[in-house]
Order: structure tokens, then C-alpha cells, then sequence
DNA sequence: CTTGGTAACATTAACGTTAATGTCTTGAAT
DNA sequence: ATTCAAGACATTAACGTTAATGTTACCAAG
């Protein structure tokens, strides 16, 4: 009767109550098949809570049950395709486990993570997967304080300290000098442009085990930290006369630069440089480029943080654990032997 | 004393209330700087509040108010970089103005589009962001239904119905096509795969818009809808022999995958074939590929969206509007001249 | 000296849900 | 017949915030 009218007003517990003459309280318990309601009971609750459109406020109910089904996600922002893909796989996850996600940026900004860290907890979420853009410490004493369950993705910190899910990179580095050396490269170098945390530190220990291995010596290894496009370019130029032929680059989206640049200067991949980047973001965008590169199981970590966080919002008190993904090297052909007679086994 | 234990409970108005000897009541008011609180007070309360660490509890705040300063985003996923683009655009725009993002994907099926609206007005919403993945009305009638404000996102439904705001594609189109004529090509195709709502349809328009006006005759136009990568290959041999040089793709990351087929059949761009796409993902996505793109203005419409959707919920009941943004074409060297000799601007 | 107004705060009552108890009925065991 | 237990539902009281009123003290105008 006239309730069609502008507002629309939402169906509360209150309607059905009234509406099938049970108390709020009955109706809110069978609506959640607890036990102590009859079958009948339940099934004609159901049934008018159905017809009614009935959806439960999600507010009211995380007011006062305490939960919020929600997880906060806390990443440098969607233009970088890592964590774009990153962040579909955790929607997936959270979805089959009736979790919103609350999506944040950092853009890689310390101070913007640690206003994400205090939105999240404004908003009530259960718990917050954090990939931390520093190693400050003040993000997670804020979570800590705050009591909120917490887990730190892809980044390595102070290992062992915190709940953390991270691919092996320093394997994935390792794997990939290795690609470099099979593809018979003997002067290698690492590029990075960014210490996320500590990411790069973990990469370049790979790097240089598998140089180490391989018996290259330190004149045949180089390690550089990018500043602009035309330095990068320099380099390349001065690396190319040398003889180096081998790069592996912090990660993908840096690789995709170096590849431009070496357009841009004439030179070709492989025949002028070998390339391998970090990430396998190609794995879910398809883009023309070949680029080898080190898969870091971006489906297992995103599971395993949902996992991982769910076990700690229900009370695992366990100790901190560091869970590490395997990786695995996907060839593209950007690392073909310069030298096509030399055995790649070699 | 003692207060350090385990569960770090939350610091709530109640605990500002005590320390400061002032009501609950007056402690809200006195963190909204609202009228009716002494200077003096207020400045003492916020101190306070800052000291214990309070942030305002969203669900309860939520909960009593009505509003929830959240917005749910619906888009495909972001793995599609269009999406991703956008959404970063959004985050930081409501950021700025206080809002939250709820970001649900759809992964452009209709029926968890319907389920992300769900969830959406479930959590309680301010309002709805909803980038469409079928015609179908099922989705507006719920939101309708719900009276939960929304806009429609970049895509064309039934013009003026709702709210809706969108870049000129048909203009897009037209100045694609526009692009390749002026480079020379006289045989032009236009490729898609999915007709996203009525995007494909405007996409077109614009395209044959472009053609009628240079008076290129019908047997020189094709449009093709791609089925998998194996016939557009052999598409595009047939085109080559025929002569088509000129391809206009439905988006960039389609035109990604005419680039790697163009590629694997050892043709090359523009030699071979000039290639226009849409959405100029490459201007935030820097990935090493010369694409020349229509520029949809995702800034723009991100903005109006938020802003359009927020005058909404505050009320504005005008009837509904559509925004057209307009559009630019980004050349980045793959529609050059086959003939060089032919002036572009013939 | 009263009246009226206002600045500055307090009181009260929700918002919709749920945890913790209470109550009553029924049937079975003693 | 009495006791007990359990099934099925009702009552009550929060969760933390805020809108709508109350209350008080103080000052100026009549």
C-alpha cells in the first residue's frame, strides 16, 4: 500500500517479522539456519524474506556481530599490471569465500599506505592483505595496534616476523640468469629502477648465485639502477660495445621500457640483447611482445594470502609463517643464443 | 593498564567521552567541527581523539546515518587494462572526495553482474557505478528497485534512460578511420570480437561514417567479427592479397592480438598493415608496442562519473542525463603512409 | 527585574542486527 | 504424578554512532 514511492525503503528483519508474526530475533535465526528453529519455521521465513526482496544490512550486522566479511586490499594501484592481475585473482578467491574486498592504493607512497592501512580499519574489514611499497614499519604497527588481522603480500620484510606470502625470488632471479647463461650469454647485468622493499635485494642475490655457479667472473657482471630513459639508453649503448648481451630486468613492466628503448635505438631482440623480466604478466595480458620471463604463481599466493588471513580472523594463533611459492621461467624467445652452434646445455 | 592484551580493543567515542568529561554526543559533533561546540572544545576533543588513536567506526556511523561514503564499482576485471585504467582513475577521485571503493567484477557475465549489484546493495552503497556487460535491464531494475542511485560507464544502453556517461565513440571511430584515409589507405577494415553493449554497433557507425565521407565504395570496406586467432589469420592473408592495408580494431587489447598474428606471419606494421585501436591504454601502460589508439578520455569520465553519481545521492533529481566526452586520436606510427610520396593531408 | 535569545553542552532515542538469556510447551523417564 | 530435558520461540540488551530535542547559564534588551 503507497510503498512504492520515491525511497524505496529497504526490507528489514522487522518486515518479515511482522509479516509472518515471528519475532526479529526467530527471523534472523532462520535466516541463518541456526538450530533451534523448526524446519516449517524456517522454510516459511525463508520463503517470505525471498519474496520480499529482503537483503540483509551488511552495517548493521558487522556493528554488531563485529564482522564485516570484507578484506581490505592494499596495493600500489591498478595501472601496474602485477598488481591488477594480482587483484583479480584475490577478488576470485575472496568471492567464493563471501568476502568483499575493499580495494586500496598506496601508489607506492608511504604515507598514502599508511591512510589505506586507516581507511581499511575504518571501515571495519575483518582483515587486510598489504603489499607493503616500504619497509617502515608503521603500517604494520598501526594494523597491530588496531587488532586487525594482517598478512604482507610479495614482499619480503623482515622474514619471519609477520605473515607473509611471497614467491621465491630469489630462485626466480636465479632461474632466470641461468635462461641467460643456457642461451650461451656470458656478460650479464640486472636493472632495476625501484627497492620494493625488499624485492630487488633478493633478486640480485639470485642473479649473482647463478653468475657465481657459472663462474663469471666480476668484470662480466653489471648491475644498474635506472634513472631516466636516456641514461638507460647510454648504458645499453656502452653495454652493447662491451659485449654484454644478457639483461634481466626487476620486472616485467620495467622490462616493457627496455624493450622500447632498444627499438628506439635501432638495436634488436634477442640478436643485440637477451631479455628477461620478472612477474609473467603476459600470462593474462596478451600483448605482442616476446619477453621471457619468471612466473611467481600469482594464483597460488593470492589463495594462499585469503587462506592464510581466514585462518588468523578465526583465531589461529599460530606463529608467524613465511609461505614461498615455487616459480617457474616461461621462455618467449627473447633469450635465443646469439651464437646458434653453442650447445644450450653448455 | 593492562589495556595492551590481546584483542587491542577498538578506541570509540564512549572512551574520548571519558577522558574528556564530555558526552558521547558532544565528542561526535565536536569531530565533525559542527556548530555548537566551542572552539576551545573542539580543539581539546581532537587532540584527545588523535592521541587514543580513534577512527570512526564506518558501520556504526553508516548505520545511523544512512550513508556509508561507498561507492560500488562494477567492471569486467581487471585484467582487461581498460578496466584496471578506469578504476584507478575512480579510486582517486573519490578518494579525494572522502569516498571508498567497493570494486566488484563482473568478468562481463550478465548473471554476476546481477550478483555484484547484489553484494553492492547489500554492503550498503551510497551509489553505483556500473560499466554494463549486457543490454539486459535486469541489473538497472534491481538498482531501481533497491533506490540506490547510479550511472552507467562507458557504455551506450537505451540513450537517456539513465544516467550514463560515456566518450564519443562514434566520433572515436570516425577519426580512426579518418586517420588511416589521411595516411594513404584506401581498403579499410574494421575488426571486433565481443559487441560490448552498443559500443561495437557506435564503433562501427563511425567507422563507415569516415569511409562514406571519402567516398571509399563498399566492395573496399569489411568488417570482420573474429572467431579465434587461426581464421583472423587467414583473414588477414586474404586481405593482403587483396590489397586492405588499413585495420581499425574494436580496442587496444584486441588489436594486441591482431599485432601478435600480424607478427607470427612474419608481416610487419605499418609495412603490411596500418592499425588503429581504442581506449589508448597505452598512455598509462607503457608496454613497447607502436599502436595508434582513440583516447577516450578516461580521466574525464572517470571524474563526471563520480561527480554525476554524487550529485545524485545528494538528491538531484533532474532527469537523467547523458555526458559525452570528447574524443582525440594518439599516433604513435602504425598507420604510416605505404607510399610516402602521398601527402597526409590528401 | 523580567523576558527572550543564544551559546554550549546533555539526554534520549533510534539505525538493523545478533548474543545471551528467558519462557513455555511437550513428551519421556522416574 | 513429578521431574527433567529439550525443542521452539520470545525478550532483552547491546554494537557505536548520530538526529532530534532538552537543559542550563549567561547576556542584552525591554
Amino acid at each position: 500500500m503507497a510503498k512504492d514511492t520515491a525511497g524505496a525503503k529497504r526490507v528489514t528483519l522487522q518486515d518479515i517479522a511482522q509479516h509472518t508474526g515471528y519475532t526479529v530475533n526467530t527471523v534472523s535465526r532462520a535466516l541463518k539456519n541456526k538450530s533451534d528453529i523448526s524446519r516449517a519455521t524456517c522454510e516459511r521465513i525463508q520463503a517470505v524474506a525471498a519474496e520480499l526482496g529482503y537483503v540483509r544490512n551488511v552495517m548493521a550486522s558487522a556493528l554488531r556481530s563485529g564482522r564485516t566479511k570484507t578484506l581490505g586490499v592494499i596495493v600500489g594501484g591498478m595501472a601496474n599490471p602485477f598488481y591488477s592481475i594480482m587483484t583479480d585473482e584475490l577478488q576470485d578467491e575472496a568471492m567464493a569465500r563471501g568476502y568483499s574486498l575493499v580495494i586500496l592504493c598506496s601508489r607506492d607512497q608511504p604515507e598514502l599506505e599508511m591512510q589505506a592501512v586507516e581507511t581499511a580499519i575504518s571501515r571495519q574489514v575483518d582483515g587486510i592483505l598489504l603489499f607493503p611499497c616500504t619497509a617502515s614499519q608503521r603500517s604494520i604497527e598501526r594494523m597491530k595496534a588496531a587488532g586487525v588481522p594482517f598478512v604482507l603480500m610479495s614482499r619480503y620484510l623482515e622474514r619471519g616476523r609477520e605473515d607473509c606470502v611471497v614467491c621465491d625470488e630469489e630462485q626466480g632471479a636465479y632461474l632466470a640468469a641461468q635462461h641467460l647463461l643456457r642461451a650461451g650469454h656470458r656478460k650479464l647485468a640486472y636493472l632495476y629502477t625501484y627497492d620494493v622493499v625488499f624485492s630487488g635485494e633478493q633478486r640480485q642475490r639470485g642473479f649473482l648465485r647463478a653468475l657465481d655457479e657459472a663462474g663469471i667472473p666480476a668484470c662480466d657482471r653489471f648491475i644498474y639502477k635506472q634513472q631516466n630513459e636516456q641514461d638507460t639508453a647510454r648504458q645499453l649503448l656502452a653495454w652493447k660495445s662491451e659485449g654484454v648481451t644478457g639483461l634481466f630486468v626487476f620486472c616485467d613492466m620495467e622490462a616493457w621500457l627496455i624493450i622500447s628503448c632498444i627499438q628506439k635505438m635501432g638495436l634488436r631482440i634477442p640478436e643485440d640483447f637477451a631479455l628477461v623480466g620478472f612477474d609473467n604478466i603476459q600470462s593474462k595480458l596478451h600483448f605482442p611482445t616476446l619477453l621471457c620471463s619468471v612466473d611467481g604463481c600469482m594464483p597460488g599466493v593470492a589463495r594462499a594470502g585469503i587462506d592464510l588471513l581466514r585462518s588468523r580472523i578465526h583465531g589461529d594463533a599460530q606463529p608467524p609463517q613465511t609461505l614461498l611459492f615455487p616459480v617457474k621461467l616461461v621462455c618467449r624467445g627473447a633469450c635465443e643464443s646469439k651464437e646458434k652452434h653453442i650447445p644450450a646445455t653448455r
